[in-house]
This record gives C-alpha cells, structure tokens and sequence, in this order.
DNA sequence: TCTGGAAATTTTTTT
DNA sequence: AATTTCCAGA
C-alpha cells in the first residue's frame, strides 16, 4: 500500500501536482496540513527532489513545529534538509548571514511593540509632536502599514506632499528608521521588509536563495501581506534548464478565513493569485473531515452572506449530530457560570476530558469571567493570549539587561535598565546623556562610558559609571569559555539584587514575578541545551523574540483552553462555547459603526472560523447586559445568529429568566427587540423545533472516532516487533523499541536508536527490521 | 529624585 | 474596571 492512498481524489491531485504554480483552497477541516506533508513526501520520494531545495513557510511557530513533525514521520529520508520555518524566523535566518549588505550590524535586536512605543514617544518628543492630537499607536499602525506594503520612508514622504497630517507621519516615519538603523535594531515589519530589500539589491544574494528553494510552499496564503507576497513571488521566480521562468509556489488557503487585514493581510493574494501567476492550477478542498453536518451547515450559511468570495461549500460524511445551541443570559456572570457548569457536567456525566472544551471570545477582556468561574468549579483550564510571558515588567527587565550585554547599540533596553533597580539615575539624567550622545553621533550606552566629559551631571556621573562597569564585567565574564548563559543569568539576578528585592515585599505579586523569573531561567537552560550549535546570547533573544502565545499550547496537556477567536484558527475542539454573541462585541461596535461594509465582511469570516472549530457541539451564549470597561451596555444579540437557520438552532432559555426577544415568529429568526415580552418557558425564538436529538456517540471519546472516519483505510497490519525488541532502520541503525500505539490507522512506534537518539514514527513508514540475533 | 493619589484613557483581534 | 499618565509634595 502507498501513503497516499488514504487521500482523497482532490487530496492526491495537490499532492502529485509537479511544476507550476499551485492553489489549493482548502475549507475548514479539510486535511490541508495532511496535504502539505504529504506533497514535500512525494516531492521527495518520488519526484527526486532534494529535501535542500524545500522551502514551507507557515505563519506560527506552532504550526512550524507541527509540520516538521509530521513531515519527519512520513518522509523517508534527509527532512531535517527540508527549511521548515514561519516568516519571521526565514527572514531573520537570513539577515543574520546578509544584512551587513544593508549597513546593519548581524547582531542587530528584534524590537517587541513595547520597545516600538517607547521609540515612538521619544521621536515624537525629539519632533516636538503633540501626542494629544496624534496618536503613538496611530503613527505605529501608519508606520506598520507603510511597511506592510513596502513603502519607504522617503516613497512616504513623496505621497505626502499636499497633505499636513501626513507630512507629520513622514518625518516620524523616518526618524524612526533612522533610529532603528542606530539601534541596530529592526521591528517585526522590518524583518520582512529588509529581506525583500536585502533581495533586491543584491542579486547574487537572491540568486542564491532561488537556487536553493526550488519548491516553496506557504500555510494560511490568505493571511499574507504585500511584502511577504513580494517574498514569495521573487523567491519562486527561478530559472529552469531551459532558462524559462518557472514558479513552483505551492501556497494552501481559504479566503473564508481571511482574519487579519488589521495586521496588513491582503486579502487579493489569494482572489487574484490565478492572475499573479498564470498557469496556476486550482484544487479545492471541501470534503470536510471534522465536523458535524449541522455545524458545517451553520457555517456555510453563515458564510454565504459575504460577496466576493471564491464560490465553495464544505460537505461532510459525518453524522448530522447535536443542532447547535444558543442561550441569551441575563448578564456576562450568568453566562461564565453556566458555560463552566456545563463543562462540568460533561465532564463528569459523559466522561468528556478537560482538552475536550474551548471556549472562545471576542476580546481577550472576556476571558477574566471565565477564569474566576473555572477556578470555582476546580477546573484547570488554560488562557491563551492576553499578556504574553515575555511582556511581563521582570521578564522584560531581565531581557533588557541581556540584550544591553548582547547589543549597546540598543538604547531602548539600556535606558529601561539604567535605573532598575533604584540607582538614583533619574529623568534629567538621562535627558543630557541623550542629548550629549545625540550631539556626538554615539549610542546612548557609549554616551554613558563617556560620562565624565559630559557637562552638568553632578553627582550622577558617579553612579553611571558604577552601572557602566556592571555592564562591562557582566560583558567581560560571558567571553570566557566555562562562563554559560545560565550563569549569567543568575549573576545578573545577583548584582541587581532583582530578586531579594522582590522577596522583601511578600506579596503574591511578587512570588509570581518571581516565578515568572524562574521560569526565565528554564528557557535559557532549555535553549542551551537544545542547542544545535554553540549557544549563544544573540540567538537566545531572537528565539525569545519570534515566540507567539500560541505555540506553547500543548495538545497533551488535558485543560479547558480560553482564546479570542483570532488564536482559535487552525485547532479544533470537540465542544466550543462561542461566547459573547452580541452585536457590539461580536460584531465589533467598531466594525458596526464603521462605514466601510467589508469590515463586518471580515467579523463575519472570524464567526465562521470560529463555527468550524466544533467537532461535535457548538454552543452560543450572549448577555443581555454586560459590563464594558466600566459601562454597563445592553446588546442586541449578534447579527450573525441570525444568518444561521433556525432548524439548526435550538434554543435553551436561560436558567434564570426565561425571557425572549419580540419578533420571535414568522420570518428568518430575527433578534430585533432590545425591549422584551413575556413569552413562557416552552416558546422558542423560531416558530417551530423540528430538532430531534440524535443519539449520537456522546459517552465515547471523540477523538476516538474521528480520526478513524478520516482514514477509511484498514489497519496495518500487525507488527512483526514488539516493546523491547531490537529493531533497525535504513537511516538511524539499531536501536530499541521503547513504545507503540495504535494512533488512527497506524501505529505509532517509538525507538530509542543507539546513535540517532528516541525518534517517534509510524510503523509503515518506518519500515523497521527486527534484529535477529 | 521618588512617591502616592488623582485624573485620564482605554476602541478588538497579533506574527 | 483596569491600567497608564500626571502632578504636587517630600
């Protein structure tokens, strides 16, 4: 049997697909990371193409680390050649070799939004800008915008002629440049946007990186911007032997889950690909492989209200399943305690494990309900998003003094650190050091060792050289060879007396801070051990620097997940509470005030992505009354409510007040009352419930069934080794099966090789020969 | 230079 | 409601 018979007719189609560009839009659910890995396998095994020329470029680390996974499992030979990779980290692999071409230093410093402000609010002091009247985030977004769409600062400043507004945004938009470039510093946009610069002014550069990716391929297409667009395209424009321009860009999407413009996605990469690259072959993927009929037929209604979509339509073989619930509560505390109430009951009735339940909202503000009542029952649960690890004040604090070590060109982090802790150093301080570092064209950290030349400073210039010296020991002990990472951590943590000082106060606060300090250790241990080459202090903060919330989410740990809808996308649940359904939330006011219809356009393809995450059950809440940064507001409930069809829907009545919304009759169930009748217990908001109940497979595990109907395809066939037998594999040699399990339609072997470490793979692929002897 | 309390501000989503 | 910024006083 081949590993590609379990692939359906499309499936194989993108899978076997040679030269020339690819489209594959591929619906909710519908296997396209089985695609993927399975395409780089037959480029491999069958097509002859070295894993080296491989390049797959997806969005999170998570789903970076998924697919190499996978990959490594069905691919026989050299995957660990194959560039697995999210954008960010390509780009930066690539200017840590090249952007010396571009006048940076290769130790340059990735800056967080954080770091983004506070240069921001500097160069807006700097240009004596009122901050009243133009906005920090507004020139970050106008910044990141121009950026997004590969506008230089001096292209800006063109287009900006006429206008005052924007002949304001141009000259901070090129003092910040011209500070990042002094920082030695570049901001997230900057990593993709100095690459497609590093490329086209260097072809011998490009020329390079064209040879050697001769098959690229890119997860969630529809998320891309201008400039990652441009990436892609010069990348995939390689020569063949005949010399003809040849594209073999394979790029996997679905415009229906087009959820970022606000970050720059454009939407018209994946409309108008076709047309970008003529010749291009589209395969669409509907057979949808995860949920039920009911949800998806939600969806597919729900979706079908937008224009401008490519025309498509998920289908399932799965049963018809639960309809989908939907209760309005009377406020956003009744809503918390009855989602977790009825979590709970599940999980203990039906024998439904914690990972089984996601809850997922709007605005990560709405997670702090959800929290409080989970705690309450006892439910471990995890919160995704929301303030990040690494923004936390200590975390920051400790990496500040890391990348003040690693870069001194770094101002930002050198002045985050002068004064922390207290060492007396105060604001006026600072400003002459500035200003005399301006003056001498010099960095902020070289301005400090020169602070006894500097006028004024008084008893200050004592206390800047003590820190300076700190600095310079710190330095000076990292560059012998026995001194580790850790170590330097730990002496950092000691000369600042961070922690005792933290200890002191006895608060809770502080013992989480200081966990989280702890915690900070783990990464650099971990880093260092995990290390591939020689550890170093640059690569450590960059690692630190590219991770997402998302991709600590670990699928073994058996907890409740809370996330915004955004984090949601790509996972899937068994049971999803889709909470919040209020016009005003979900639909955003903002989007809803706006006039501009395409931004509800987008909401509603977050709605839909939200929808597909449910395997078995999805359920709706919204309040009547909720609590919004102190205002008390009363919201309609969602417009997209509506656009699913009643049939699918069955309402519960709220457990306290059974009260409905007017209008409930006649036409397509509308919610348009924000005043109330008093209808009894047993009405409905639709005029008839023809819903029976199936008798589904609720007691049984659903990950248990799901992924046999996914691969019809019958068992392998027993093994001819079993735990503790010597095995041996044509590429890793001998070693020891340590574990098997049966895992979909396969088993899943794992062996500790006596050379090539404990590798995990699947039995039919793997191709093991028990030892004899 | 540092502190605490009052006042202002938050506008979705995040690699 | 919660967080950040502002400002007077020590």
């Amino acid at each position: 049997m081949s590993i590609y018979d379990s692939l359906n007719k499309e499936q194989q189609k993108a899978v076997k697909h040679d030269k020339g560009p690819l489209l594959i839009l591929a619906g909710a659910g519908s296997g396209k990371t089985r695609v993927l890995t399975h395409r780089i396998a037959y480029l491999i095994d069958e097509l002859n193409v070295n894993p080296w020329n491989i390049l797959a470029l997806t969005f999170t680390n998570k789903a970076a680390n998924e697919m190499r996974e996978r990959v490594d499992k069905i691919v026989g030979y050299g995957s660990e050649n194959i560039w697995v990779s999210t954008f960010h980290s390509t780009c930066v692999r690539i200017l840590r070799r090249y952007i010396e071409c571009l006048g940076y230093d290769r130790s340059f410093t990735i800056y967080d939004a954080d770091d983004q402000k506070t240069l921001i609010r500097e160069i807006c002091k700097f240009l004596e800008i009122d901050t009243k009247n133009i906005k920090e985030r507004t020139l970050l977004s106008v910044i990141s915008s121009a950026k997004d769409e590969l506008i230089s600062p001096e292209e800006y400043e063109l287009n900006a002629q006429g206008d005052f507004v924007k002949r304001k945004y141009a000259s901070v938009y090129k003092e910040y440049q011209k500070r990042l470039k002094s920082n030695n510093a570049l901001d997230f946009d900057d990593l993709i946007y100095k690459t497609v610069e590093l490329f086209q002014n260097n072809p011998e550069v490009l020329d390079y990186y064209q040879k050697r990716f001769k098959y690229i391929m890119v997860d969630e297409y529809q998320d891309t911007n201008t400039a990652q667009f441009r990436l892609i395209s010069i990348l995939a424009s390689t020569r063949n032997e005949e010399g003809e321009i040849e594209h073999n860009l394979c790029v996997v999407g679905d415009d229906d889950q087009s959820i970022y413009k606000f970050r720059g996605a454009n939407i018209y990469n994946i409309l108008n690909f076709e047309q970008q690259f003529p010749d291009t072959k589209v395969i669409k993927l509907e057979q949808n492989y995860r949920s039920t009929q009911n949800i998806l037929n939600a969806a597919n209604e729900v979706i079908s209200n937008n224009v401008g979509r490519k025309d498509k339509s998920l289908w399932t073989e799965n049963e018809e399943g639960e309809p989908i619930h939907f209760t309005q509560y009377d406020n956003e505390y009744e809503e918390a305690e009855n989602v977790v109430r009825d979590i709970d009951r599940m999980i203990n009735d039906d024998g439904a494990d914690y990972n089984d339940f996601a809850i997922l909202y709007r605005t990560n503000a709405q997670s702090r309900i959800f929290e409080e009542k989970l705690i309450l029952k006892n439910i471990p649960y995890k919160i995704v998003g929301g303030v990040n690890f690494y923004q936390r004040k200590e975390v920051k604090d400790l990496l500040a003094y890391l990348k003040t070590i690693d870069n001194g060109l770094d101002d930002i982090a050198v002045k985050r650190i002068i004064n922390i802790p207290k060492r007396g150093i105060g604001l006026t301080t600072i400003d002459r050091v500035t200003a005399y570092a301006l003056n001498n064209d010099i960095s902020f950290y070289d301005a400090l060792r020169h602070a006894e030349y500097i006028p004024n400073l008084g008893r200050s210039a004592g206390k800047i050289s003590s820190f300076v010296s700190l600095i310079e020991v710190l330095k000076s002990h990292l560059s012998s060879p026995d001194y580790s990472l850790e170590d330097l951590m730990n002496e950092i943590i000691e000369a600042t007396g961070y922690v005792t000082e933290l200890e002191a106060e006895e608060t809770e606060e502080a013992q989480g801070r200081i966990d989280n300090i702890n915690e900070l250790i783990n990464k650099v241990v971990t880093y260092e051990k995990n290390a591939t080459e020689e550890p170093t202090l640059s690569e450590f903060l960059e690692e630190v620097a590219l991770v997402a919330d998302i991709d600590s989410l670990e699928e073994s740990n058996n907890v409740v997940i809370l996330m915004t809808l955004h984090s949601a996308k790509g996972l899937e649940f068994p049971y999803v509470y889709l909470c919040g359904m209020e016009d005003g939330i979900f639909p955003s006011y903002m989007c809803i005030t706006s006039d501009d219809p395409t931004e509800v356009e987008e909401e509603r393809r977050l709605c839909y992505v939200g929808i597909t995450r449910a395997m078995k059950k999805l359920s709706l809440s919204a309040a009547r009354q909720r609590m919004v940064r102190g205002e008390t507001q009363f919201n309609k409930p969602s417009r997209f409510l509506r656009e699913i069809p009643r049939y699918l829907l069955k309402q519960s009545a709220s457990s306290l007040a059974p009260r409905f919304p007017k209008n409930s009759s006649m036409e397509r169930n509308s919610f348009s009352g924000s005043s109330y009748s008093n209808k009894t217990m047993n009405s409905t908001l639709f005029d008839k419930t023809p819903y029976q109940v199936p008798k589904s497979s609720l007691h049984s595990n659903p990950y248990a069934t799901m992924p046999k109907k996914q691969f019809a395809v019958t068992n392998a066939e027993p093994l001819a080794y079993g735990i503790g037998d010597r095995v041996s594999h044509f590429k890793f040699g001998t070693g020891t099966v340590s574990d098997i399990t049966q895992g979909g339609k396969d088993y899943e072997v794992t062996v500790d090789f006596d050379n090539a470490g404990v590798k995990k793979m699947l039995a039919t692929f793997a191709k093991l020969k028990k030892e004899t002897n």
